[in-house]
DNA sequence: TCATCAATGTTACTATTGCTTACATCGGTA
DNA sequence: TACCGATGTAAGCAATAGTAACATTGATGA
């Protein structure tokens, strides 16, 4: 049982923590440090001793998400260790499992709010880690002769993040949520559009 | 020149219109009726005569959108009557470029604040027509033969859709922004990539 | 011709919310 | 143990979304 002392103790965290609680019930548009500060159970000026404004809280939202972006292309790695082609398609089914489980944090990320004037050099790395760790698949698929290895390799990343990323996104739309319903059936939709969307990557 | 009336004549629109300026130069965050009103030469209270609530002028942004995207599908298959691939790419080309000029938009519109409770009919048909366009190519294509015919056309478009969506709001990330700064490079890159992801729809 | 009316605009107001300032409380440390 | 920096609270300002009551207009029809 937690201690209910003067101070909170973890409270940027906790504020991250249930700043993505509320941005999935209200949407970006209505979330709001006042309430925000409240259901944390501290005072509506104590987040401003951890963010210097809301743009840098909804900013810390943005490198978390990053960070779990990377994380889905390390895994995808680890799980399939010698098999480029797999790794790719796990990374593009993780891929779309973050936008099912962290929707609204992936539109903040390459939607309008983490897309501002100046990018705290924190959010700039985890962006660039998770392109890198992306990047690193596609290179060894090119070594081992799997992926096309005439074609630059950065090239070669932004047309598979080009697929995997406009599907993820797509799969949030609400047109797009009447045709697949369920959780599953977009993974499942995933693997079988994978198939043929990587006809342009493999040799 | 205008005549300078009690009544504005036109105020819904010119309201549209400037609401878009305004964006591009404060983002979605910084959007206020307010200034919004100022602007367009009338009192802060004047919008409302035409949009509920400031959700329902975004919304009004997003439907907008959708007709543009619209455009781009029919206008590619004028370009190219009888040649289903040239339409393809070049309707992939047109909604980078759309993503250039009207990016802000498209972020509405896919983003998060398009994307709430209740979405008001005019949109929804704006939205389900703006899908149909695309469908139509592929389904000429496939009638034709140039395109897999043996796919469900429905998966098909979603498949090239995912593609082109990916990469026209990937030109509009930070990150991306330094690999290709110039306009013209992004287009340039579309069909340089287009080519190699079409791979996965050409018989 | 002109009284009427619906549409559309204005002024004045309230409630909410981002953010700041001054003060309170805590844990670690010299 | 007395201090101090970090972290919390309370109170309040300024900006803004939205509302209500009133003003102006052009169109309509007796």
């Amino acid at each position: 049982m937690k201690k209910k002392s003067y101070h909170h103790g973890e409270l940027r965290e906790a504020l991250l923590v249930e700043a993505e609680k509320m941005l999935v019930e209200v949407g970006p548009a209505n979330l709001n440090l006042r309430e925000l500060a409240k259901r944390t159970g501290v005072s509506s000026a104590a987040p401003y001793r951890h963010f210097k404004s809301k743009q840098e809280l909804v900013l810390g939202l943005c490198e978390k998400g990053f960070r779990l972006l990377t994380k889905v292309s390390l895994d995808a790695v680890k799980g399939y260790p010698l098999d480029p082609e797999a790794q790719l398609k796990e990374a593009g089914a993780g891929y779309v499992t973050l936008a099912i489980r962290h929707g609204e944090i992936l539109l903040l990320m390459f939607g309008g709010q983490g897309q501002q004037e100046e990018i705290p050099e924190a959010l700039a790395t985890a962006s660039r880690e998770a392109f890198e760790a992306l990047t690193s698949i596609i290179h060894h698929g090119q070594l081992k002769g799997i992926f096309k290895p005439h074609l630059e390799t950065e090239e070669l990343t932004i047309s598979c993040w080009s697929m995997i990323h406009g599907f993820a996104t797509l799969c949030r739309t609400k047109g797009f949520q009447q045709r697949l319903p369920k959780d599953e059936d977009k993974i499942r939709y995933w693997h079988s559009l994978s198939s043929q969307m990587l006809n342009g990557v493999l040799c």
